[in-house]
DNA sequence: GTCTATAGGTTGATAGAC
DNA sequence: GTCTATCAACCTATAGAC
């Protein structure tokens, strides 16, 4: 039964490993780790790593598919804890919130994600921006609801103002420390001034 | 006279190899791109580089030097053409656009720069943030003008405003491409939005 | 100024013992 | 499952000819 509750130690093991590599991937990006180097701070030898994955690449393909995942997940939870009935401009602002708290919380796999996308070789960069258009699509979505229920002035294009603000959100990583702003003052920001703007009144 | 109107030759090789390094730099980051590859995209052997440059890492920084050096002066380029009277939002706006234009039509510079800071060794990304604080400030009294006059409402934090803003600028270079909005209009839709918000009315 | 040749080091990956 | 040992490839940087 691989369907058990319990993790496996293999299991175990490749999470710890894939955590080692996600952290460094994060601080130095894709080429300029090195396996040794993720292998050590997985607490094992750099030939060890290929009983769980087969190559780098395959093993950076797996940290960028759980950032991505995460920060849809954490989006989509959000943005149903908001409810169906909340206008479309607040539902946005729910989403935008709950990436930008996965962003904050789990940096290690969210940043590396954004990072390592031009550094890997093109089977796998190309392969991540196809999955990337699902999180696309769902923002998409979002903003077309907010623009057919009349909450976005029809002199916007859509499709650069969801850019632009997700732009917003994924370079906050290169800014943002604990001491300022909670994630979701943070969020609450970017949401105030996407729909009223930073002018009195 | 160095400082004759004519570029000497060695003046001119040292472009042609900022312009390949910069090109690399921007496609496949610092660690990934080799001197050969550069070296051989400026048309020259691996070698004859270090007639022009000291290292690897300080062809990396004279390319980010480069870079930021051209968003800044874009930026404020743009802000003097609008005038010292315009309103702070419209002064904003202004520079958002000359920044804007840099990164798309210079983007070889501009993006690599954006991109190699987190794979440069400790000493060149550290003078390179301290750099970077130099225009952090020039948008730090741009929006400080417009919170004084009264432009910006005060629940706004402005220091993460302004990064929030920034981010969604220097996001542009991961989506934009010539089939949409020009980097003027781009630029208008972003200031639209800060001043206005989305929402009719 | 640019070339060729190469030193010296690191890397991803493999093979086989345990 | 993990370790040790190692290979082949690649890199930055240097030295010396031209």
């Amino acid at each position: 039964m691989t369907t058990s509750a319990q993790p496996s130690k293999s299991d175990r093991t490749r999470q710890r490993i894939l955590r080692a590599a996600a952290k460094a991937f994060r601080q130095q990006g894709y080429t300029s780790s090195s396996l040794r180097e993720i292998a050590d701070s997985a607490g094992m030898q750099a030939g060890s790593l290929y009983y769980h994955f087969g190559s780098k690449e395959e093993l950076a393909e797996c940290v960028m598919d759980m950032g991505l995942a995460g920060a849809r997940a954490a989006a989509e939870q959000a943005l149903s804890a908001a409810g169906e009935d909340a206008d479309p401009l607040t539902r946005i602002g729910a989403a935008f919130s709950g990436h930008l708290g996965y962003l904050v919380e789990e940096a290690d796999f969210a940043v590396a994600t954004l990072r390592m996308l031009h550094q890997t070789p093109d089977g796998v960069r190309t392969r991540h921006m196809r999955k990337q258009r699902v999180l696309g699509r769902f923002y998409g979505e979002l903003f077309e609801a907010a623009r057919v229920a009349g909450q976005i002035r029809p002199q916007f294009d859509l499709s650069a103002l969801r850019m632009l603000l997700l732009g917003a959100l994924n370079w906050t990583p290169e800014w943002y420390s604990d001491a300022g702003l909670s994630p979701e003052q943070l969020a609450a920001q970017l949401t105030d001034m996407m729909g009223r703007g930073v002018r009195p009144q």
